[in-house]
DNA sequence: GCAAAAGTGTTCTCTGTACACCCATGT
DNA sequence: ACATGGGTGTACAGAGAACACTTTTGC
């Protein structure tokens, strides 16, 4: 490991006898469609629990870092390497046999998604207030990413993975009503995109139906800021 | 490791010749001490870096998880186990041989941390405004943790496993002022403390020097809260 | 002309910040 | 009596929340 200032772990480690674990990657893809905030999930080929939905993860392959293998689970998921992608936490033994696995969480756009069509494991969107039961404390991990995406709504611009590059306002704000699961009010989340300068006019406007056309907009930044 | 679904993870993992990996915990433990911000540093008893301080951490014990991990050592250098202790980030390849280290960060309150006098490696606290160059990116990861605690510190009651059971307003608030390294203004901090009830006086005071004596108080709960 | 979504300001409340003096005690 | 830290209130500014009507388009 790093950092081992401990007798019991001297560096370098001496690969011996001593316990290892297995270590896992396990990713949270959140995306918003049709208003509503959606988990991918995909079967599970392997015993325990044949196939039962649950999150897309796997073991860390040779040399490999765990935020190399987050990306590449987002990869072979989604076809999209370029989007957010965050350490959540690490989770001890949710299967009972003392493995770790470094839980990630990630936002794509649906419109830049490609579901990989992997006969074998048949990934798919699933609305995250209407799961099923799933196993190996998958329904926390989600949870807790839920929370912390919603905390990050509040002061940040995580948003940006989740819609194309130009957007209207009112798209952006269906995604925040998406993931608080609350209705805002219209001028007060636009009067607050502006002047935390997260997104700006781009001048053009996109007609989408019998009504006015709306502004297109984009965000300041493509990449995670805090404000 | 859990929640796996991917071909290439099955479950039951197997135990045969898949890479497994060094995993240990890592703790950054705090505490405030003469109104400076501390950090409990160890001396390496092994190669490389043989003799120069770090953070103090280890191999994971067989059967153990990563929050049992880190409470021992918690307890191995301070012998203290009820206080705040928190998973901060699972860092991996700090040592560039890919090990695994979930990082942990602990606030201790100085009267009640006897530090082990294990002449082996010497645990010392080291304030973290004057820290000698570390190894395996030891710097950064008390950096991370310092910014955790001070986002913490905003909007939750973390400060109460710094101080004993009793304490003067002014030793709380010499405490965050250590934390954020910047000085409050007395009569905003009693006013924030006390509407959000973080903390509630006990009717008992303290005389202290040849002044006034001080009103103490509690922590209206001594266990993790959010405000 | 009507249905549908876009766009736009003001008021109020609350929170955070700046700021200066008297109080109780020990020596 | 004086030095030392304990203890207190008010005024202002900025942020967030509530709230309703006009505009532009397609049909």
């Amino acid at each position: 490991m790093a950092a081992l200032s401990h007798p019991q772990g001297p560096h370098p480690p001496t690969h011996d006898s001593r316990p290892q674990r297995d270590t896992a990657v396990l990713v949270v893809i959140f995306t918003v469609d049709d208003g509503r905030l959606h988990v991918l999930l995909v079967r599970r080929s392997a015993q325990p629990f044949k196939d039962s939905w649950s999150l897309p993860g796997g073991l860390l392959a040779p040399g490999e870092s765990l935020d190399q293998a987050a990306v590449r689970k987002l990869d072979d998921e989604t076809g999209v390497t370029d989007l957010f992608l965050e350490q959540l936490y690490t989770f001890c033994d949710l299967d009972g046999r003392g493995s770790i696995a470094a839980a990630y969480f990630a936002l794509v756009d649906p419109s830049r998604a490609h579901l990989a069509q992997r006969r074998a494991w048949l990934p798919a969107w699933r609305p995250v207030d209407d799961l099923p039961d799933l196993p190996f404390d998958n329904g926390r991990v989600i949870d807790y990413a839920r929370q912390r995406l919603q905390a990050k709504l509040e002061y940040s611009n995580v948003a940006y993975s989740l819609l194309p590059q130009e957007f209207t306002l009112s798209q952006l704000q269906r995604v925040h009503e998406a993931i608080l699961a609350h209705p805002l009010d219209k001028r007060n989340f636009r009067k607050r995109m502006l002047s935390l300068s997260i997104v700006e006019p781009t001048g053009r406007t996109a007609t989408e139906g019998r009504h006015r056309p709306a502004q297109l907009y984009a965000f300041h930044e493509r990449k995670p800021i805090i404000f």
